[in-house]
DNA sequence: AACAGAGTTCCATATATCGGAACAACAGGA
DNA sequence: TCCTGTTGTTCCGATATATGGAACTCTGTT
C-alpha cells in the first residue's frame, strides 16, 4: 500500500511554477503547456501571440506545435491561427464513455434526478478543481454537453466543498496553498481560513450546502463519493434556483442526495471488489 | 528548397508504423500513440499490457507513462490499471465550447431539425474518419452526449461520404489507400472501388445518401460543407430509422439538408472574410 | 525600394530519452 | 517456510533528441 510514500523528505519537486504543480514532465510537460494555452484562449491564438506568452525561442515553439499539430491535437488554419485539435474530442469521447465511475454512478443519477426534479450532477476533484463527469438536466432547453467536462473551482461548488472535505488535513491544506480564491459572488468564501471553517461544517453535517456562491441564483446540495481504493474522491449534487430551494427544500434534499452517494460507494466496492 | 535534401542515403523516416501516416514527432507522438492505446482499450490496461502491446522496454514505458500521469492526461488507480484523464474532458471541453465551426452551425442544425423533425449530425472529416462535432436528437431518451465526438469511418456513413467527395482526387485516392473496409451491414461499401464510384454518384448529385451501410435500419442524407479556406471539410445529416426513411422522403429531405449546408458555408465565410 | 513584422529553416550543443539490468514487492507452489 | 515466477520500479551510461540562437524567406507597409 505505500505506494506513494517513499517521498518523506523530499522538499518540494517544483515550486517554480505555481500552475503547474506537477513534477518536470520534460518534452511532455512544454506540449500540454501549449496545448493548454490554446485551448484556454479566448480567442484562437496564433503564433506570435503563443511566442510571447511561452517566451520560448522561436524555432523551439515552432517545432513543438508541429508537432502538435501533426498528432491532431492542435488545428493550424489556413490563416495562421491555432485552435484545439479534433483528436482532443475522440479521446475524451472514449474516456468519457468508458470511465467506469459514471457509468456506476448514471443509474443512481437517474433515481436522484426522477425523486428530485430538479437537476443532478457528478463531479470529480481533481487538483483544485472539481470536473463535471455526468449532468442530468431538469428542462432540456439549455443544452446538455455544455456542462459535460466543464471545470470549476472547488472552493466554491458544492461538489467541490464535499470534496474536499474527504481529504486529509495535510492534503488539503496543500490544495488551499494552490488555490486563489476570486469572488463570484457576495457569498463566494474568499479566503483558505472561511473554507477551511466551511469544510468543519461540512465533515460533522455530512454533506455540503452551496449557497449562490458560484452562480447567482443557484443553490446546491451535495454529498461526498470517497473510494481511496478506487482511487477517486467526487461527488453528487442536486441544483436548483434560489427561488425553488430555500432552507427547508434544501434539507429535505440532503437524504436522498447522501443516500444516492452511499449507494454510488457500495456500487464501487463491490466492482472493485471481485476484480481480478 | 533542398531543405531536406540532407539524408540522401536513408531509406525511410517512419514507415513502420503503418497506423499512424504522420511525419515524426519524436517523443510527443510516443506519448500520444501511448495515451491513444489507454483510450482505445475496452478493459484498462496495466503496466505489462502496455508492455506487450507497445514493445517498448520497461524503463521507457515506465517513464513515458508516470509523465503523463502527472501531466493528468491517464490516470493511474491505486490497483495498476490505466485509465484515460480527466484533462482530457477539460481539454475536449474547452475546444468544443469554443469551435467556431461548431458554433456558426447550430442554428442551422437546430433549423433543420425543427423542419425534418428527425435526428441530425455535424461531422468533420479527419483522417479517414468522420468526428461527430454536434447532435440534435428528436427524442431525449438516449443520452446525447453519447455522439458528440465519437467518430465512425468515413466511408460507411452519409457524412463521411459526402466530405470525401470534396476532396481533390489526388488527396482521394491517398485516403483510400489507408482504409481498411468492413462490412457493417449487408449494404456498406467494402472496396476502394465501389466507394470511388458512389462518390462520382455524390459529386455530380450534389448530396450523399446513406442506405444502412454504417447500421442496420437507420439511413440518412448528408450535404457537405466545404470551406477550403477555413480548412473545413465536413457536413450534415439528417438520420432516421429506415421505416420513416423511404426513397422518396430521403429525396425530400435532400433539399432542406443542402439548404443549410450552403447557409452554414455562406456563414462560414462571412465570419471569415472580415477578420483582420 | 527599403523596411518591419511574421513565419520558417538550419545547426552545434546541451539535455532528455533510451534500454539494459539490477532492484523491490508480491503472489502462489512445493 | 523457503523458493520461484510475475509484476512493477529505479538506476545509469550511451545515444538520440530537443533546444535555441541566428540566418533566411515571404508578405504587406511607409
Amino acid at each position: 500500500m505505500p505506494h506513494l510514500s517513499s517521498n518523506a523528505d523530499r522538499p518540494d519537486p517544483a515550486e517554480l511554477d505555481p500552475q503547474n504543480a506537477a513534477g518536470d514532465t520534460g518534452t511532455l510537460g512544454k506540449a500540454v503547456a501549449l496545448l493548454d494555452l490554446v485551448a484556454r484562449a479566448d480567442m484562437p491564438p496564433r503564433f506570435t501571440d503563443l511566442l510571447k506568452q511561452t517566451g520560448q525561442p522561436r524555432g523551439s515553439l515552432h517545432r513543438q506545435l508541429r508537432h502538435l499539430v501533426l498528432e491532431g491535437l492542435i488545428d493550424l488554419s489556413p490563416d495562421g491561427v491555432y485552435t484545439p485539435g479534433l483528436r482532443l474530442l475522440q479521446f475524451a469521447s472514449r474516456a468519457w464513455a468508458r470511465n467506469s465511475f459514471r457509468l456506476v454512478a448514471e443509474p443512481h443519477l437517474t433515481r436522484l434526478h426522477e425523486t428530485t426534479g430538479e437537476t443532478v450532477h457528478l463531479g470529480v476533484l481533481r487538483d483544485c478543481e472539481i470536473v463535471y463527469l455526468d449532468k442530468i438536466e431538469s428542462r432540456q432547453a439549455v443544452r446538455m454537453h455544455s456542462q459535460v467536462g466543464n471545470s470549476a473551482p472547488a472552493y466554491c461548488t458544492g461538489v467541490g466543498k464535499v470534496s474536499l472535505s474527504c481529504l486529509s488535513d495535510e492534503d488539503l491544506h496543500r490544495r488551499c496553498a494552490r488555490m486563489t480564491f476570486d469572488a463570484y459572488t457576495q457569498a463566494t468564501l474568499t479566503d483558505a481560513a472561511a473554507l477551511l471553517a466551511e469544510i468543519e461544517k461540512i465533515r460533522s453535517r455530512g454533506f455540503a450546502y452551496d449557497l449562490e456562491e458560484h452562480q447567482p441564483g443557484i443553490r446546491c446540495v451535495a454529498a461526498s463519493i470517497h473510494a481511496p481504493a478506487a482511487g477517486i474522491v467526487g461527488g453528487i449534487s442536486v441544483t436548483a434556483p434560489a427561488f425553488r430551494a430555500g432552507p427547508e427544500q434544501l434539507e429535505a434534499w440532503a437524504g436522498p442526495v447522501c443516500a444516492a452517494a452511499s449507494a454510488i460507494v457500495a456500487d464501487i466496492a463491490r466492482r472493485l471488489g471481485p476484480r481480478r
